[in-house]
RNA sequence: GGGAGUUUAGCUCAGCUGGUUUAGAGCAUCUGCCUUACAAGCAGAGGGUCGGCGGUUCGAUCCCGUCAACUCCCACCA
């Protein structure tokens, strides 16, 4: 068969992933031995996948692909995320382009739209992360809100609500007046502006006193039902027991003292509205204050403000200065800059509005949760950077308001009759029953019960997706969930550490009394070039499936994965996937030059073969099994880029650079065919340990080297033996050998045609006659083991042996002593610092004995090399 | 405002129990090679006071303190 020139991607690509699929062997089922698993981190469905889950999922592969080769049953579940609020704002635009709007739809008609919406956006990502080679169990793909998980979701909120942990509050939201509706805290935007604060005069009741407070909001002082001051603020301590005046209402409100209020802030005095502020209403919780709400939805004034009824906050703004103005009340106005809220939807102002909300309470779920992270059940990698956060999170954790004023959801199950009163339960009969069981009514048919409007927070479904997937809330008790969970680990952005890590551990240690892993694996964030996030709307995210196409999915996952330690951020260059495609080329040349040799066999002796081939295979048999041991235990301790760079270099320098170099045969000579057995195998082994990075090429190259009726993506991984240290250390000091040389022939203008003659000084003989023949063929010389009246020549030294480079060209004797004067130099500078070092008595003393006989034998290796340059100096 | 992280070659990053570290890789740069697997390649080279200052230690890129710059998360002060 004919190879191409280069790698092509894309034939290879589909063939295979489309031969595993029908191999099923992504496919898992519980069967006796141990499984490995990972859940998915739900992409929303909202677009298309970006780099940040390239780089998520191209890690879950790599830890599904290496367990499902070192004999686990690897399982790896597929799915994606419904995503409330982002999923329905992006509907709501979309039908927006179509002239649309969304209060003029039903519910249900909204519904469908959304439906349709993720049927083609959740087919997109599925298409992703085939097109990357993720080894998914496709049979398995969740959505969270299926059938199974919108019934589990409900389950769990009935059931938290039976036990106390679900309840009913008031709370500060985010209101858009524009749209009226409520906004989450993700969807308001900070912006600074340059407003004014205006100093008000307060009346003291009774008094001719007055005191000043600082407001930006006139508008709302109307809403004001204290002042507060700090009590240790001596200007304002007289005023203990007293009442001031509200303007433009003249309402007496009492004066409050509080450590909240900063001293130095303006006047030191503070106006109280707790209506309209979240620290103002926190305030009036604290100090028992009345609540004045002196707002309509759309952002007008209310009869609740007595004034300005009905007009808009903003021109009332103006309405109410004009007036303190000409009551005297208004005793400044300054500049200030400060930050306002936006409505990310309709750019209005953000209105903080009380509403009635439904809460989880936390700390009955925290403390396991924190448990099971201090306590080492679960590993958090890289673990000193994330366990503080985690820690800080739980410890201070807030009540978690689940209620969300959407319909892309599932819809919060409390049914509610015409007076208000209402009734929590898994659906509509069963509410019927409920209420009246609670309300002694039997005949229920002249009752009507209304359905919350408001659907639950998206993370309420998704931290039980470890359970859920494994349909372990329904079904507590199913083989598949006693065998899958806890799940092995979770790779996850360490921006939803709050949002979903530590919420999944609470629903786990709940609803299972277990962690829902074993490990948590954060990636970091990956931003473009000039270490911007990435966002559609800078348009510097790259489409996955146009780099797919470029550079062919390995390149993409060897690219994003050569520089990403565990937690770092990675700023996203093409040039890395520019090295993951030559490193594709590099493999495919290997090849090449294996088939070539495949036709090439004969049973030859070493030497009419390349020579020294028995040192060679040797070698790189121990290289191999060493640098197996070294990923092995990178992978173990989840350092991914470490490995995958180990690998590298182990392909492209020892194997490619150095070993096939060793054993290749002159022009046109046959090949030993012992050694190409040899070799295949070592290839084979060498792009089995890469399968898990680049699972394509190396499928791919398995079946080329030779037939196969097995296939690499789930061949088991053989044992690592034991290298033997001494073979590494001699193949090591050949290629120091080697380069010394090279070095020293660039360095005196010696093309590489030009051959030379190695004269070989050495007290160990028998060692350089073992790589005689790859020696004389990697520097281009005829070697010699007598240095007895060479002259013109260059002298390298390496560790105690010495290199003598004849030839027959002129040398530039002078540059030749220059570089040997330097080298001297740097030499004995060396021998100096390690001579310091031992003549210090402290460090003999406390240094670990290694250490110290380290220096020694740095100490007596340079002396040696010291003697060597010269006699070298003498010689010239 | 609170918390966390980062700072090492021109660029992107390694360097994980302080001593084979006078610090490595890829890209970029320079030199020489179309050598019969690979020019998307081969063989070499140059390039760093490991952010500043102080401390602990026999010894610090690594530990501690402090300052500076950048980044992220949380909060959203009238």
């Amino acid at each position: 068969m004919e190879l191409s020139k280069n790698y092509i991607p894309e034939q290879v690509e589909s063939k295979w992933y489309k031969h595993w699929l029908a191999k099923k062997y992504f496919k898992s089922l519980p069967d006796s031995r141990k499984a490995f698993t990972v859940v998915i981190p739900p992409p929303n469905v909202t677009g298309v996948l970006h780099m940040g889950h390239t780089l998520n999922e191209t890690v879950q592969d790599i830890l599904v692909r290496k367990a499902r080769m070192s004999g686990f049953n690897a399982c790896w579940v597929p799915g994606s995320d419904h995503a409330s609020i982002a999923t329905e704002a992006k509907v709501v635009q979309m039908l927006k382009e179509k002239g649309i709007d969304k209060n003029n739809l039903s519910r249900e008609e909204f519904l469908k739209y959304a439906f349709e919406w993720k049927d083609k956006y959740g087919g997109i990502i599925y298409n992703q992360i085939e097109r990357l080679g993720c080894s998914v169990d496709w049979d398995r793909t969740n959505f969270t809100m299926d059938d199974h998980y919108y019934k589990a979701v409900i389950k769990v909120f009935v059931d938290l609500y039976k036990k106390g942990l679900i309840y009913r509050g008031a709370r500060m939201i985010n209101w858009d007046p524009a749209a009226k509706t409520a906004l989450s805290d993700e969807e308001v935007e900070y912006k600074e502006i340059t407003g004014k604060l205006y100093h008000v005069k307060y009346k003291i009741a009774g008094t001719d006193e007055y005191i000043v407070i600082a407001t930006q909001r006139p508008e709302t002082i109307m809403g004001d039902t204290a002042i507060c001051v700090n009590p240790s603020d001596e200007r304002y301590a007289h005023l203990k027991g007293q009442f001031a005046i509200v303007p433009l209402v003249n309402r007496k409100v009492p004066i409050i003292f509080d450590d909240y209020v900063d001293k130095e802030f303006g006047t030191g005095a503070l106006k109280v509205t707790p209506a309209h502020d979240i620290n103002d209403y926190n305030l009036g919780l604290k100090h028992n204050l009345e609540v004045v709400d002196t707002l309509n939805e759309d952002g007008t004034l209310s009869e609740a403000a007595q004034v300005f009824v009905g007009m808009d906050r903003f021109e009332a703004r103006k309405k109410a200065v004009e007036q303190l103005a000409a009551e005297g009340l208004l005793y400044k106005e300054e500049e200030y800059t400060t930050r306002l809220g936006f409505s990310q939807r309709s750019s209005a102002v953000v209105e903080p509005r009380i509403s009635t909300q439904w809460f989880v309470k936390m700390k009955e779920f925290a403390e396991p949760a924190l448990k099971e992270v201090t306590e080492g059940r679960i590993q958090i990698h890289p673990g000193d950077k994330f366990l503080a956060t985690y820690k800080y999170w739980l410890e201070n954790v807030k009540d978690w308001c689940i209620s969300r004023q959407l319909w892309w959801g599932q819809r919060i199950p409390a049914w509610y009759d015409d007076k208000g009163n209402f009734v929590v339960a898994e659906d509509e009969e069963q509410a019927m029953r409920e209420w009246s069981m609670v309300n002694g009514e039997s005949d229920t048919s002249s009752i009507k019960l209304k359905q919350d409007d408001d659907v639950l927070d998206t993370w309420f479904s998704s931290w039980l997706w470890p359970i859920e997937v494994f349909n372990g809330i329904n079904e507590p008790n199913n083989e598949e969930i006693n065998y899958y969970y806890p799940t092995s680990v979770l790779v996850t952005g360490q921006d939803i550490i709050f949002f979903w890590v530590a919420r999944m551990v609470m629903a786990g240690t709940h609803y299972r009394n277990e962690r829902p892993f074993e490990h948590v694996y954060f990636t970091g964030m990956v931003r473009d070039k000039q270490g911007r996030k990435m966002s559609k709307s800078l348009g510097n995210s790259p489409d996955l499936l146009e780099l797919i196409d470029k550079y062919g999915a390995d390149a993409v996952r060897f690219g994003i994965m050569i520089s990403s330690p565990a937690g770092n951020d990675l700023l996203f260059d093409e040039a890395s996937l520019e090295q993951g495609r030559n490193f594709n080329n590099k493999m495919w040349n290997a090849l090449k030059l294996l088939k070539m040799w495949e036709g090439r066999q004969a049973e030859v002796n070493s030497s009419e073969a390349g020579g020294n081939t028995g040192f060679a295979v040797n070698w790189f048999e121990n290289r191999l099994n060493e640098a197996r041991t070294e990923v092995d235990q990178l992978i173990k301790q989840f350092r991914l880029s470490e490995a995958l760079k180990t690998i590298y270099s182990l392909i492209w320098d020892d194997f490619c650079s150095w070993y096939l170099e060793w054993i290749k045969p002159g022009f046109e000579q046959p090949m030993d065919a012992a050694v190409y057995k040899k070799t295949a195998g070592f290839f084979e082994q060498l792009i089995q340990l890469l399968h898990p990075y680049m699972p394509f090429i190396t499928e791919e190259l398995y079946h080329l080297i030779s037939d196969k009726t097995d296939d690499l993506c789930v061949k088991q991984y053989a044992d690592v033996v034991t290298p033997d240290k001494n073979v590494l250390a001699e193949g090591e000091l050949l290629k120091r050998v080697i380069t010394s040389i090279r070095e020293a022939r660039a360095k005196n203008q010696l093309k590489p045609k030009d051959a030379v003659k190695l004269h070989i000084q050495t007290a160990n003989t028998q060692q350089y006659k073992a790589i005689e023949d790859i020696l004389a063929k990697q520097v281009n010389a005829t070697v010699f083991f007598t240095a007895e009246g060479v002259s013109n020549t260059i002298v390298v030294a390496v560790e105690k042996d010495k290199f003598f480079i004849a030839t027959e060209q002129a040398l530039d004797a002078g540059a030749l002593k220059e570089e040997l004067q330097k080298d001297l130099e740097y030499q004995r500078n060396f021998l100096n610092s390690v001579l310091k070092k031992l003549s210090n008595e402290r460090f003999v003393q406390n240094a670990k004995p290694e250490v110290v006989d380290l220096e020694k034998k740095k100490q007596a290796d340079a002396e040696a090399r010291i003697k060597t340059i010269e006699e070298s100096l003498a010689n010239l």
